[in-house]
DNA sequence: GATCATGATACCGATCCGGTATGAATTGAA
DNA sequence: TTCAATTCATACCGGATCGGTATCATGATC
């Protein structure tokens, strides 16, 4: 059967057109060269070189040869090297979801990191709603995921990589403006925009939560899925929000944004399925605890 | 040393998950296969696939190999076919050159017939001036022409594939409209349009020893160097032209095509560099042999 | 706990590989 | 013309590798 050897030895033997120098470059000696380039001759039944005991040319199908085994060679080559840089996660594709929030916090940082670090790997990114976040990573769809810290969930393994405070923001012109640090109770009776209870959870809990802790229940007037989208309804005077502070950045105009007393801290975490092994995941997790702090805004 | 059979066993085991039955496929017995594997990995210095003893799964960095192996494969198995398809000029690439009047004659039943027989030869044509081809094929510019028979050419080769008389081309109301077959003697004193001697000088001397056989000279008023051109200038009474028969399928318009008495016969060669190995020249040569007769207009 | 299935290991004969020595053919110079 | 040199092919040998048979180790299943 023909070899990736003979072909590795018939590529020599082409560039030198000379069976000593060929053996030479190849580490071995002439008459093994001459004995497999003729067992290569006669398994592919071409001629492939005319040799004239003085000088070897290349005959036409030889030169074709010589073609297709140097991208061969090189192939072969490339799939061994593969191979081991898939091993060590240098190599291979990696799926993230993340919740659209992130885009404004840690994701710019770490994905820059990641792909400067590993650019063997394809990195697909996907924004969803945060709310089915965790079950798509448990059910594999997504390798890891930048989230809310949605606390235990069987299966799923999270780490804290960034947090945040959450801050009141108003319209201009709200009688609150005038506070340089709003306290929870003053927010009772305020109409609220938030999320939805199925799209994020943990953010539409937590701000329950602070208001409970102030003695009263929030009232949300509308309820819509993304953080900017609050933020303008709030520029439209339709209510006031809690966001995360780093929604500040975008710059929306006619909106003013205070600090809270006892602020609720929300927590992103990156979460993956235990048990994931692909090895592209362990430096992705390895680059968004490096980025812990860095990416803050 | 890593070797294309380790990858073959590989795709195989990958292919089935199963030793024995990936053993069985490649005929030969189990333990070689797990011995081979085993090397293979060894030799990578990777894990390519999980075995518990009950079934056995890819490894990320096997998947990956799998899908290079596949590759590998297959372009291996393809050079070594290319190699022999070069060997018979099934493959491979011919340039031919040609006077632009043969694509009024044999190039296109050539051409349509030779890619038919040979898909995979790239045929590379360029139309040329009939007066540099003899040189151009000596000088390995093309490996086959077709042009008007310039006789014996030291190392040149040539065979006869078409042949064609000149006729007299006028203006419409040209006093020699009237007859029916043109003599030679009628011919003298008339305004002449040929192409220049340089530019095809076998059909120059053609109508010139046609003339001289009537006991005249020929004078060139104009010359030009397509024949489509010289038949054009015909039209704008501009003189009479000898031109190949083949021009009246052109259908220009005003002016009159006539035979000429004993009138002198073009010949079309195909012509070749004698001792050029390309193994796509026969076939071309078969080719433009059969073709004589049929490629007649 | 016995049986079955599966892959790994041990060993053997045949084959293949590469090395050394040598032969055959052609070139170039004396 | 002849001799030396170069170059590739052939013959033969020891070692490595391959595939085959027999057998073992390990879980899964009943």
């Amino acid at each position: 059967m023909i070899d990736i050897r003979q072909m590795r030895y018939f590529v020599a033997l082409a560039e030198t057109l000379h069976f000593g120098r060929a053996a030479e470059r190849l580490h071995i000696s002439q008459p093994p060269l001459s004995r497999q380039i003729a067992a290569l001759e006669a398994e592919l039944g071409v001629t492939l070189l005319e040799r004239n005991s003085r000088q070897a040319v290349l005959t036409y199908a030889g030169r074709r040869f010589l073609e297709d085994a140097r991208a061969v060679i090189a192939n072969f080559d490339q799939a061994c090297r593969n191979a081991r840089l898939a091993e060590h996660g240098d190599l291979g594709e990696i799926s993230i979801g993340f919740m659209m929030h992130a885009a404004y916090t840690v994701l710019p940082g770490l994905t820059r990191r990641y792909i400067n670090a590993h650019p063997g790997v394809h990195l697909e990114l996907r924004e969803v709603v945060p709310g089915g976040l965790a079950d798509a990573v448990l059910k594999g769809r997504f390798d890891a995921a930048i989230m809310f810290n949605p606390g235990f969930v069987r299966g799923l393994e999270t780490e804290i990589i960034h947090h945040e405070e959450l801050c009141l923001v108003m319209p201009v012109g709200h009688p609150l403006v005038g506070q340089p640090l709003v306290s929870a109770k003053q927010l009772d009776g305020e109409p609220l925009i938030g999320v939805p209870m199925d799209v994020a959870p943990v953010l539409r809990e937590a701000i329950t939560n602070y208001c409970h802790g102030a003695g009263f229940a929030p009232s949300f007037r509308l309820e819509v899925e993304l953080q900017q989208t609050i933020v303008s309804l709030v520029a439209e005077k339709l209510g006031i929000a809690l966001v995360p502070q780093s929604m500040e950045r975008l710059g929306l105009p006619d909106v003013v944004f205070r600090p809270l007393e006892n602020a609720p801290v929300i927590q992103h975490v990156v979460a993956w399925r235990l048990g994931n092994l692909n090895p592209a995941l362990p430096p992705f997790l390895a680059e968004a605890r490096a980025g812990q702090g860095k990416d803050r805004v």
